[in-house]
DNA sequence: TATCACGCATCATCTAATGTTACATGACAC
DNA sequence: GTGTCATGTAACATTAGATGATGCGTGATA
């Protein structure tokens, strides 16, 4: 597919499907091709490949929407609060990274083509 | 202490420390007094609150950065992701909040005490 | 050689959070 | 009572990060 229908497809533009597909392609998860023709390819066996490879190959961006503030080191009560929770993000991102390495790509394709089964039966009715 | 004073703490202004402490003032945790001598006071028990508690009368927003997309339920793609992790985010964010749920206040404070100390002793060398 | 598609730098827009201003209200001191 | 101080709140301004758009270069195909 090209950047261009993949970007109807999810509602955005070719340039930040170009961005995020990046990613993916230093990671080798896709491969693209210039000219005529070309456009983007899976190159990875779906089995093998998990959300948690995803998340690793768009940068690792925290998952968390709070977390610990390091700009004012000197404050003591920022440190006070960042003792006692330190471990419990680092826990919670841990757990959730865990859960995203436990869903391949090909487990997300059955779960959409068991959808996509469901969705013709009831447009079928 | 008042608003102006605690904005100067937290490197804020009053107007934002107000907005915040609202809703910690409607929990019951701390009073606010206008006029002359007025400001803010604890109201609680520190022993008996939690970061859970002040998590809630902050009006328990998400504490996750990335999350499940409800606004195009069409989309059979975003419904497989969502099959796949609604658990996992759903997991992570009640362990955080059990975490939260296990620092009180006082806690808080005596690890704010510590680290006092601490600091004092290393000025004073 | 014309067309197509990616690669990428640059600039524009949008949005949510934060900051600011203004004014009303209540409390205390004199 | 009147001046001062502080909160309560609405309205507006600013900021920062994400997202979107444009332009141009490069490679591939017909």
């Amino acid at each position: 597919m090209t950047s261009a229908e993949l970007a109807k497809c999810m509602d955005t533009n070719p340039v930040v499907v170009r961005r995020t597909m990046a990613g993916l392609r230093e990671a080798g998860f896709v491969s693209s091709e210039k000219g005529h023709g070309g456009g983007w390819e899976i190159a990875c066996d779906l089995q093998k490949v998990t959300l948690r490879d995803i998340y690793d190959a768009l940068g690792s961006p925290s998952l968390l929407a709070i977390g610990i503030n390091l700009e004012n080191p000197e404050c003591l009560v920022e440190k006070a609060v960042n003792r006692s929770l330190t471990g419990a993000f680092a826990d919670a991102e841990a757990l959730l990274v865990k859960r995203l390495a436990g869903v391949t790509l090909a487990a997300l394709a059955e779960e959409f083509r068991a959808t996509a089964r469901r969705h013709r039966t009831r447009m079928s009715r």
